[in-house]
DNA sequence: TTCGTCACG
DNA sequence: ACGTACGTGACGAAT
């Protein structure tokens, strides 16, 4: 927590500054709600950035950033079982903290009907590993809570002695789950959690315990619309992640250190200390913790997600637009991406397995032509590589000893054969590494890509990390399912949905450029997309008809003796041909500057988004430059990218500038009241940081400039598919016809559901996510649903204009009833 | 654990 | 004064 600015101005009489929470600022004569109107949301670290702003050099900022300041190790570090067991004759349970057992059944009993009577709990659970369905729940943490009370319940279950015996005395899993179950499966006591996610799903795989809630019955898609009051649960990470997204640590133990140790008043509580697991236990795993640290360390999780509940909640409450973003978006989005992990995806190995044999054999081949040239050495080490190629072979170095992918694309265009071989193998080892499975440890059962399949459901269920992204967007991880290639390979198709069922794939149009358009109110881009033309040939046309006139106008400047041309003789058109550059040079060629002989000068056809089809050089440069718009790229990043001149970058991005004035006035009105405020909002009221905004360094701000405009678009997008998400989610007409949400990639939903009903399904899907919301251009979204149930397999395309749909098979119009279901 | 690399949007 | 496109996660090698 940032130190309290009203300390911070009246310096001049104290030596000390407070740190900012209510009793603090109590001493002030302030509420939080004044301080926030005076200095802002002091949760977004603001506040401190803004009083003490960075005056080191680059180098000294850098060397700060390498050297991360170690933790001290307290002596509560306890890293051997013999420790622990010192520590179990000593340590003191607080008297808040009960560690429910057999010997004392009757608090179980009072806890349940206190939770029943309050209508209120916190909720955590202690398991053997992070695997959701190879690990086990061991220990069920409940809080009771009312503002003047506290009870902390651990209620052990599986903890072993030092003999790997089961604790004696201890409920029985079966047991407390059967009496739990009701307790927690009834929405009508709200739960406090901390990562909802974690224990829903361990809850669900260990006991078939559906946790309720978090989400209140009566919340629908309208709830931001009605003013209304959360009554609903709380979940501290998410929250945390909304007030401060750029948070260092989002564990619970390091939040409750941040904000809230200094202030415990139960000095039992506050002598535990807040080590994390790490730190207290190390490797050792909790089930073998004996019980009295056990207590202490487990009812302090139950304690610290209340008091983080209760620290987050006025805050969240003052916050505006921010609130709805949490309980109209993140809160309820959470049941909906558990649903989702428990769903997971079929994975058919032996699809899977050949693929990888072929990429092997052909790996191999290649690796042989690379030993010739270059000895046997290990391709996959940059280091021996670099070696081998720029030392030994003495290859140009194009980007120091980097031996990256488009370093060896332009040693192959200047004729390496090896560069071309090298391409070829690290692209086939990088699928086969990260997407098949890899290398196989010797006397190992199986591969990475076996492992991650679930022995009990036989699919895959990956994580969606719902507050890993400091934009708004998930992230994917074990395994990550949003990198999968698409672009070549045939990995995707290794996906399958089950026997019978289809995969849908739904993806926004172009959202990000659709966003762009809006927020900036570019007319020429609105009136593309309301037209449904080709986004990028439109775009080109304006832009490239632009360059042209330039160009000829240059052009007859320099005949009619302009610039430089003022003493020597008139130079004739194939003189000025060959001084303008090879981009220029094209609208040459293609016949958009040409020479008339008549009136003895340039003239210019002004190109039409049909002159700028795919595959056009016109078009490939927009579809680069509108993305690099919205990354704020440089014209020297657009030169290398373009691999154009410098100049030849300057001149186009001036022209994109021209055509599209709105853009950079857009961006230029952001980056100011970004610099102004610290923080850019999505469309939705989300919050994304960058006080680096506020850097002496100039690379560090100017890198936050960058940002500015991409967080506001990449995060509005951010929320506009989750929204969609929710939409799809909650949607009873597709849970009603067997359709369910597995993935989303970022612009795109994949559902599985049954063959008859899948055109059905993907209709529902376009309406929730084009209704999302109203832009000044018209959302758009293509289906394709997978006959053969492959992800990326043989498909049909569904698309719809109005109330008018149209299924296409191989670019062909075709019934519903028509449709080449594949076996 | 950190680095270089590369897959996706 | 020069690291010049944003946001992720996974892998193998080197430390």
């Amino acid at each position: 927590m940032p130190q309290c600015q009203l300390c911070i101005d009246e310096k001049a009489k104290k030596t000390e500054y407070g740190v900012i929470n209510s009793n603090h600022l109590a001493k002030h004569n302030f509420t939080l709600a004044q301080y926030i109107e005076k200095y802002g949301d002091p949760n977004t670290d603001m506040a401190q950035f803004k009083a003490d702003r960075p005056k080191a050099s680059p180098k000294a900022i850098a060397d700060k950033i390498k050297d991360k300041p170690k933790r001290e190790l307290t002596y509560h570090q306890s890293k051997t079982i013999d420790e622990l067991y010192e520590l179990e004759k000593t340590i003191v349970v607080p008297d808040k903290f009960k560690c429910i057992m057999e010997h004392n059944i009757d608090e179980f009993y009072k806890m349940i009907d206190l939770a029943y009577q309050y209508k209120r709990i916190s909720l955590d659970t202690e398991t053997t590993g992070l695997d959701m369905f190879e690990d086990k729940i061991t220990d069920i943490i409940i809080t009771i809570y009312e503002p003047t009370y506290t009870w902390n319940c651990f209620i052990p279950m599986l903890h072993v002695d030092r003999d790997n015996k089961l604790v004696p005395g201890q409920l029985t899993p079966e047991f407390v789950v059967a009496k739990l179950k009701p307790l927690l499966e009834d929405p009508n006591v709200l739960k406090a959690t901390y990562n909802d996610y974690f224990d829903e799903i361990m809850l669900w795989t260990s006991y078939d315990v559906n946790l309720k809630g978090l989400v209140p019955e009566d919340w629908d898609q309208d709830w931001s619309k009605k003013e209304s009051k959360w009554n609903g649960g709380w979940d501290g990470l998410h929250a945390a992640n909304i007030l401060n997204e750029n948070e260092e640590s989002k564990k619970l133990k390091d939040i409750y250190k941040k904000y809230l140790h200094e202030r415990e008043k139960d000095p039992q509580i506050k002598g535990l200390g807040v080590e994390t697991f790490e730190e207290q236990f190390g490797k050792i795993k909790f089930y073998r913790v004996p019980l009295k640290v056990a207590t202490c360390y487990g009812a302090k999780d139950g304690y610290m997600t209340r008091g983080v509940e209760e620290f987050q909640k006025p805050y969240i409450e003052t916050t505006g637009r921010l609130r709805e973003v949490l309980y109209g978006i993140e809160f309820p989005l959470i049941p909906v991406l558990v649903e989702m992990r428990k769903e997971g995806i079929g994975v058919d190995m032996a699809f899977a397995q050949s693929l990888r044999e072929e990429l092997e054999e052909e790996r191999d081949k290649t690796k042989l032509e690379i030993f010739k040239a270059l000895g046997e050495i290990n391709l996959n080490s940059p280091k021996q590589l670099s070696n081998a190629l720029f030392n030994v072979l003495k290859l140009p170095r194009i980007d120091g000893d980097s031996t990256k992918a488009s370093v060896l694309e332009a040693l192959a265009e200047e004729g390496y054969e090896v560069a071309e071989w090298l391409s070829d193998y690290k692209k086939k080892e990088k699928l086969i590494g990260t997407y098949l499975g890899g290398k196989q440890a010797e006397g190992d059962e199986e591969n990475s890509l076996e492992k991650l399949i679930s022995k009990r459901t036989g699919r895959i269920h990956c994580r969606f990390n719902q507050s890993g992204t400091k934009t708004g967007r998930f992230s994917s991880s074990d395994p990550n399912l949003q990198n999968i290639p698409a672009k070549f390979g045939k990995i995707r198709r290794m996906f399958v949905a089950r026997p019978g069922n289809a995969l849908i794939s739904c993806d926004y149009s172009q959202i990000e450029p659709r966003l762009l358009a809006h927020v900036a109110d570019d007319p020429i881009m609105i009136e593309a997309y309301k037209k449904g033309v080709d986004i990028y040939s439109f775009m080109a046309a304006h832009v490239f008809s632009l360059v042209s006139n330039k160009t000829a106008e240059k052009l007859n400047y320099d005949r009619s003796g302009g610039f430089g041309k003022v003493s020597g003789p008139i130079p004739t058109p194939d003189e000025q041909i060959h001084t303008i550059s090879p981009v220029k040079k094209q609208l040459v060629k293609d016949g958009f500057i040409f020479f008339d002989v008549d009136s003895d000068s340039w003239l210019t056809k002004a190109l039409t988004a049909d002159d700028c089809y795919d595959g056009t050089l016109y078009r490939k440069f927009m579809k680069t430059l509108l993305l690099g718009m919205m990354y704020s790229m440089s014209e020297k990043g657009l030169s290398n990218r373009l691999k154009i001149s410098e100049e030849d970058a300057l001149d186009i991005m001036n022209y994109f500038f021209k055509t599209f004035p709105n853009i950079k006035k857009h961006m230029k009105q952001l980056q100011a009241q970004c610099k102004e405020d610290g923080f850019i909002e999505t469309f939705w009221g989300r919050k994304r940081r960058l006080p680096d905004i506020w850097s002496d360094t100039w690379f560090i701000r100017k890198k936050a400039e960058r940002q500015v405009l991409n967080s506001e678009i990449q995060g509005s997008a951010a929320d506009v598919m989750k929204i969609a998400m929710l939409r799809v989610g909650y949607d009873q007409r597709i849970k009603d016809l067997g359709g369910k949400l597995l993935l989303t990639v970022h612009d795109e939903l994949i559902l599985e559901g049954p063959k008859k009903h899948a055109v059905q399904i993907a209709k529902y899907v376009i309406e929730d996510m084009v209704g999302v919301c109203d832009l000044k251009v018209p959302m758009k979204v293509d289906a394709e649903i997978f006959v053969d149930g492959r992800w990326n397999g043989d498909s049909v395309v569904l698309k719809n204009k109005k109330a008018d749909w149209t299924i296409l098979y191989e670019k062909n119009v075709i019934a519903e009833t028509d449709i080449p279901w594949a076996v």
